[in-house]
DNA sequence: AAAGTGTATGTCAATATTGACATACTTGCA
DNA sequence: TGCAAGTATGTCAATATTGACATACACTTT
């Protein structure tokens, strides 16, 4: 029994990409990176709401005003952790982050 | 995740942070923990659901049987950006993942 | 004009997360 | 029993993300 490549690929869970996949993982990422900018989105709408500068959330989250900044510019260097951290720190309630995803299916439909 | 929170916290003497802010945090905290729970729990849901097996829903999202194996037993290893993508990998729709938001709300609640 | 307040952008060392791999455990089936 | 498929766990080099800092920009008030 030879253990070539291709087998010890499907045994840990590998197989060659093709464009279906190519496709598929573009659809992905696109519902990811929606969803991202809804919860930006959302992040935003509920600082000011609260009024709240990005020092102050910054503050709250024990994080730096320039990292809110990247939030909520969409810097590629911002985490969906991050994001979601800073969305429950300014104060948002689980309902509005359900909202934002409300949004999002709209947006990703 | 950032599991040295509390020792930063203590180790920083804090003078200017209160048991509020304490609290807060904490607070804050475990509600993200509650909804990465929640959110784990419907990437395993929905995974079996479509009758995949952990290598499949690495190969959908060009990951490893390993992290799947992580992400499901909630590895302080995995980010929320994974758990999401698996959870849009396994074919959850929008509205599954709403629904652990909302899973999420009562526990959290 | 100068000072104050809030936000944006670039950089970077420290830390967190990743896929990959090896390997062990479990379950069911021949 | 042995075999195969599925899952769990530990490790690690490569990469991604972080808070902090400096600094620039926009706007308002004095």
């Amino acid at each position: 029994m030879k253990t070539d490549k291709l087998e010890r690929l499907q045994t840990t869970g590998w197989k060659v990409g093709n464009a279906e996949d190519f496709l598929q993982l573009n659809d992905e990422e696109a519902r990811l990176v929606a969803l991202k900018l809804s919860l930006i989105s959302a992040v935003k709408k509920s600082r000011i709401k609260r009024k709240l500068s990005q020092i102050d959330l910054a503050q709250r989250m024990k994080s730096s005003q320039s990292r809110i900044a990247k939030i909520e510019a969409g810097d590629p260097s911002v985490s969906l952790d991050l994001i979601v951290r800073a969305l429950i720190a300014s104060g948002a309630t689980t309902r509005d982050i359900q909202a934002a995803f409300t949004a999002n299916e709209r947006v990703a439909g």
